[in-house]
DNA sequence: GCGGATCAC
DNA sequence: TATGGTGATCCGC
């Protein structure tokens, strides 16, 4: 995610999608001004230009010699990568809506249906879908965010009890995959493949849950992997009254991606396809991958 | 190993 | 008034 600085919010977040940006950086900008902050940001900027500079000196004096040996190299070691693919698997990513923003308006009813953030006067590390409609988000100064929204109430960080629904979210997911992998309190992978073949033998009891926490009507789930995912997400909600959204695909990277798409509060399955996927990945902003922050981006 | 830079949540 | 906490990786030393 982006940090504000003057720098300007640069990708779109889940929940902000039709924003003015132009005139919520103009406000940014505005705040920041002539801060401390500010400033050295700006050398910063200017010794990564420098340095972008000197990589592209050293690019231009390759021999055209050396180009063609790493391009060889590059298209042998693609070969391989060509052979090795493997879209037998099915992965899925669970990705918590807003989840500290989630937590407090679940404990407190009262931020329901306010603009609300979790962090402080100085920082800010989310903020619910209500603040997201005024330009308020994660890794934005508190007090720059009440000049996008004046009414912003902004709760402190209690990371505690985010751990707290975190490892019972973990537990859930852990039934479906033992080797579950988490990215940080809200997100995790799991590789569905073996639990799927088990869950064809699985009676149609197990696969029952309620409707609600103590409600007598239940829901059935089927035995698909995107029933699998609803089943995973309506858990989710009956031990923590959270919402999730999902993403399900051959590996744990498109998963991930898959999981932005229809959140907050919905899932998305990308089949298994090698030219559905192909023109999947063709349309990325290339920011989206793993690893391309701001710095490298501009390189 | 350690500090600096980068990235991600 | 005020620009984080936590955790991971890579790199050069
Ligand atoms: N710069 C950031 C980004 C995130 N977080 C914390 C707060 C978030 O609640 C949590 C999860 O991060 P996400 O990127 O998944 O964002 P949310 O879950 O808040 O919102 P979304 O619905 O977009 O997933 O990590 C943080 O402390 N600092
Ligand atoms: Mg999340």
């Amino acid at each position: 995610m982006s940090r504000t600085t003057f720098l300007n919010v640069d990708d779109t977040k889940a929940g902000m999608a039709d924003l003015d940006k132009e005139k919520i950086n103009k406000l940014i900008q505005e705040a920041s001004k002539n801060s401390k902050f500010f400033k050295q940001q700006q050398r910063r900027e200017e010794e990564n230009r420098r340095r972008i500079e000197v990589k592209l000196s050293k690019i231009k004096s390759f021999s055209n010699f050396q180009i063609e040996q790493a391009e060889k190299s590059a298209d042998r070691y693609l070969n391989q990568l060509d052979k090795t693919r493997d879209l037998s698997r099915i992965f899925c990513h669970i990705d918590m809506d807003a989840f500290y923003a989630s937590v407090e308006m679940r404990d407190n009813p009262t931020l329901q249906h306010v603009p609300m953030a979790v962090g402080g006067e100085g920082m800010l590390s989310t903020s619910n879908y209500l603040a997201r409609q005024f330009g308020v988000r994660a890794a934005m100064p508190g007090f720059i965010a009440r000049h996008l929204c004046p009414n912003l109430v902004i709760v402190p960080c209690d990371f505690e009890k985010y751990r707290t629904d975190s490892s019972k979210i973990m537990k859930i997911i852990s039934e479906y995959d033992e080797n579950y992998g988490s990215c940080g309190l809200d997100e995790a992978f799991a590789d569905l493949t073996n639990h799927l073949q088990i869950r064809k033998t699985l009676s149609e009891e197990q696969r029952t849950f309620p409707k609600e926490e103590n409600s007598i009507q239940t829901i059935i789930f089927g035995i698909t992997a995107e029933e699998t995912v609803q089943e995973i997400r309506h858990r989710i909600y009956l031990t923590t009254r959270l919402t999730a959204s999902a993403g399900i695909a051959c590996n744990m990277r498109l998963a991930k991606l898959c999981s932005d798409i229809n959140k907050p509060n919905g899932q998305y399955q990308l089949e298994s396809n090698v030219n559905i996927i192909l023109n999947f990945i063709r349309n990325l902003p290339i920011r989206k991958i793993k690893g391309i922050g701001k710095v490298v981006f501009l390189s």
